[in-house]
DNA sequence: GCTTGCGTTGACGCCGGCGTCAAGGTCTAG
DNA sequence: CTAGACCTTGACGCCGGCGTCAACGCAAGC
């Protein structure tokens, strides 16, 4: 399978692929001619890559699945370094989805202080109930 | 007060200060000698920038604020601006939120079979239960 | 032979928010 | 006079994941 064909079905650019090779994730044989030559599981590994980093997985993340695959697993996150990858994506989220929340608390209570301070319209004294203090989120 | 002291008392570097000068959110007169002159007032607008950016606001999503505090509001989120970012914001946030919760469903299946999958031993026959499908987040 | 559509490598561009160096000018204390 | 601490502009680097252009080779049909 040429890289045109497998770009194809597998949704990504011939670029995309390109990439996927330099960083080791996908390998070719080389055709007489120099083309690429890619056996069919490679549509798996690409299909995997993409999937991971649909959920947020940085390429070198998805490394250890691709690996998984080509130990002959049928299920890429089956390895311990899937696994471990993982755990650490979730434990992440977590973290996450913990400050996302708290940024949304913050900004609410801004929100909430903007409008009162411009119900005060212009000239009004002084209403001042200082604002909420910033997180320090990173 | 030239770029140093601001930089000191703001707590972050005389590049970022340049470079919020570049981006036009902060100003300054020039001395004599060409060196940077700020006033007492850009303290504020710089720590308004931080806290915002802190966030996760982009400099650029923090303009309306800087403007509003020029035009004299003691309160940056109180213009017009501001609060439609506000809005904005929460609205990412809120998208942002979900989608980081699907993700995080979906990771838990993902383990939990690759787990499963693992306790099947090497050489057991077969046990395809697909895994759950990628989710199109972006 | 020529066009057309495939393939090849190499290299720069982009986005954000600066870090970091380079190569200078300025001011003050000793 | 000189060292050192401050300031100036300009420009390249970095991270990730490719897009995009350049300049070329290969294969096949007319």
């Amino acid at each position: 399978m040429r890289i045109g064909e497998l770009a194809r079905r597998a949704g990504v650019s011939t670029r995309t692929l390109r990439h996927y090779e330099a960083l080791g994730l996908v390998t070719a044989r080389r055709a007489a001619n120099g083309y690429r030559d890619y056996a069919g599981t490679e549509l798996r590994a690409v299909a995997e890559i993409r999937a991971l980093a649909g959920l947020g997985f940085t390429l070198e993340e998805t490394r250890p699945f691709v690996q998984c695959l080509r130990a002959g697993n049928s299920v890429s996150g089956s390895c311990p370094d899937s696994i471990a990858v993982y755990r650490r994506k979730l434990a992440d989220i977590d973290g996450y989805l913990a400050r996302l929340s708290l940024v949304r608390e913050e900004l609410q209570a801004q929100l909430a202080h903007a409008l009162a301070a411009r119900a005060q319209v212009a000239g009004d004294p002084q209403c001042e109930f200082s604002r909420p203090g910033s997180l320090p989120l990173r």
